[in-house]
DNA sequence: ATATTTTGTTAGATGAATCTAACTTTATAG
DNA sequence: CTATAAAGTTAGATTCATCTAACAAAATAT
């Protein structure tokens, strides 16, 4: 088994990996706020686990077994976020801090007692995946905003990468998960959108933005 | 805040301590299945602390403050394990592990609304008083054994007026704090009872001895 | 009342996870 | 294409919780 500090090292590494799955040590060491030499050792060992991919001056990457423990860490995380959500009636900006602490519990029977009473659910309240039994994460049904054309209706279902700041944003422009969103033009020079949803007829989402919005296809 | 493992030390003082609140440093380092040496340096920070009363050679006592932090960890591990069998269906001798982790979680209002849910219980599920937000057991619902009647099956939880001679009689008869008496038979004329524990099948406990040990019942 | 056993203490070592300081490699800007 | 900055590494110190070995005090048994 994994230690707490291990299991942070991980989701730390799952949550930063970018479509190449590569992460730089200096953002791993900034965003668990632990110095570089301490990262760099950790990273060392936890390649001896066969955790990570470690090469001396070369990008991080989890290996399978590592992607796999990190994705059971974040199930752990998501299924307590939406079980206080739903069975305690948590507001979901109050569910973060219990959940990360619920995440590093070694009980099993409980983790799939939630699961099977919520349903077994495959996104958080905050719209974040659930990892399967597995660790892994079930991608079939999403795809990102950014990859929609013109013209397509969509559902939006998940938040990539869902910071504070973030789902603020997403806030302040209605855009909470089920939204119906009807892509009206597509800018060819940024990638930007031009989209209505509930009331609003013409409001533009940076490529950025889009990117981080997963959706579903409404016929 | 006080680590996970200071934690343990108090949960176990606390959970030993006899009617004189002493409790000896091996007993502890046989509890917790931690060396003696260990023990005692660890008893030595926790009196920096002032969460111990440590003089050498002398046997251990929690200060009120440890007493408090104690029934707090306490209370969190009694609260968890009524959660989980009433709201979550696990039986009770399924609990008892989740709890023993979750009690060091830090998230009160986690823990209030479990409370709240429950209706603030006083008992746990195995008929353990579960301490009040100061950390305070109130010991109203506990009963004398001569109170109880044939049939029964109690919890041996306290001793009143424990003489130094009597702790002795109920050491020699093995009745420790915990263990789980069986009342085969009242006899009317004197109040003495003939019980079962651990493995004796047929032991006669006097009317004066019984008024002194306070038990909960146990289903 | 002394010898033996049990309990408690001291000293020093270990491994985990962290740090700072100093150095090296890679990336970036003139 | 070099100079500087940023990122990564190495070495060694620190703190926490643990251990073993050796010693001291208290309890117990003959």
């Amino acid at each position: 088994m994994h230690s707490y500090t291990e299991e942070n090292y991980l989701k730390a590494l799952f949550n930063l990996a970018n479509e190449k799955g590569e992460v730089s040590a200096n953002e791993l060491s900034k965003k668990l706020e632990i110095k570089m030499p301490t990262v760099n050792s950790m990273m060392k060992k936890l390649a001896d686990k066969k955790l990570v991919h470690y090469e001396s001056y070369k990008p991080l990457r989890l290996t399978e077994k590592g992607k796999k423990e990190a994705g059971l860490v974040i199930r752990k995380h998501r299924l307590t976020e939406m079980y206080l959500v739903q069975k305690m009636d948590f507001g979901w900006e109050q569910v973060h801090e219990i959940a990360e602490q619920m995440e590093h519990l070694h009980a099993p029977d409980f983790f799939e007692k939630m699961a099977e009473m919520l349903g077994y659910p495959t996104i958080d309240p905050h719209g974040s995946p659930i990892p399967d039994k597995s660790g892994k994460i079930d991608w079939r049904h999403y795809e990102k905003l950014s990859d929609c054309k013109a013209g397509d209706t969509v559902k939006l279902s998940a938040v990539i990468n869902g910071t504070d700041e973030f789902l603020k944003f997403l806030n302040t422009r209605e855009l909470q998960l089920g939204v119906k969103i009807k892509i009206k033009i597509v800018e060819p020079f940024d990638g930007s959108m031009l989209v209505s949803y509930n009331k609003k007829t013409g409001e533009t989402l940076s490529h950025t933005v889009a990117e981080r919005l997963l959706v579903e296809l409404v016929k």
